[in-house]
DNA sequence: TGCCAGGCCCTCTTTAGGGCCTT
């Protein structure tokens, strides 16, 4: 399987089209069922964080003033991402940041992304909720750190794209690339037995 | 003026509403 980037922003709100920017941004590169080299980097967004996101993430307003601007951390980290295509927990929250970060420097910005949360939804519809935090625990893996840090989360989300990805292979026969992993996290889940089914490596 | 995310999914649905997830 090709090498797969897995994102985690921490940022200053929800939405950048509401002005808010990123604080942090972590990349791991997850290849053959683990992770084989790291990024992560504390970036000043020029824009004050709110006290309730510095309570949640650690991160506060004095650390980002010490750290280099976005527009360089971004440059850094498109450039470690390179081509690879690329993962998130909730990719519609990343891709946003992700998108709107390295549109601010007129950088490629269209790399196509999976989400391991709906994908979790689909494959592990018993688990109570679908957090990545309570999904890391629920499954048994690695403990890697401060939940709400870029680093600790995007090693969460690879540990639990390799758990999903190992799931496919022994409970399905299905040894699947990006593109497929992007693909089921978009069946219905009224289809999604059939399409399993259907995509069966054959022995 | 008042308000302010947004994509996905389920259901008491599709002429809609609300919960889940991310910070």
């Amino acid at each position: 399987m090709e090498a797969i980037a897995v994102i985690d922003f921490e940022t200053t709100g929800l939405s950048p089209s509401q002005g808010c920017r990123a604080t942090e941004i972590a990349a791991v590169i997850w290849q053959d069922g683990r992770i084989v080299e790291r990024y992560q980097s504390l970036m000043n967004p020029g824009v004050a964080i709110p006290p309730f996101i510095t309570q949640l993430t650690g991160i506060s307003n004095a650390m980002v003033r010490a750290a280099p601007a976005a527009e360089h951390v971004m440059r850094e980290v498109a450039e470690f991402v390179a081509t690879r295509p690329l993962l998130a927990h909730n990719a519609s929250f990343d891709q946003k940041f992700w998108r709107a970060e390295l549109a601010r420097i007129a950088l490629p910005n269209e790399q196509p992304f999976a989400c391991s949360m709906l994908l979790a939804r689909r494959l592990l519809p018993e688990a109570a909720n679908h957090k990545l935090g309570f999904l890391t625990q629920w499954a048994g893996l690695p403990n890697t750190g401060k939940a709400h840090r870029a680093m600790a989360d995007a090693e969460m989300a690879a540990n639990l794209l390799g758990y999903l990805h190992q799931l496919l292979i022994e409970r399905h026969g299905i040894q699947a690339d990006h593109a497929l992993l992007a693909r089921l996290a978009r069946v219905p889940n009224a289809r999604l037995k059939d399409t399993l089914h259907s995509l069966r490596t054959p022995a």
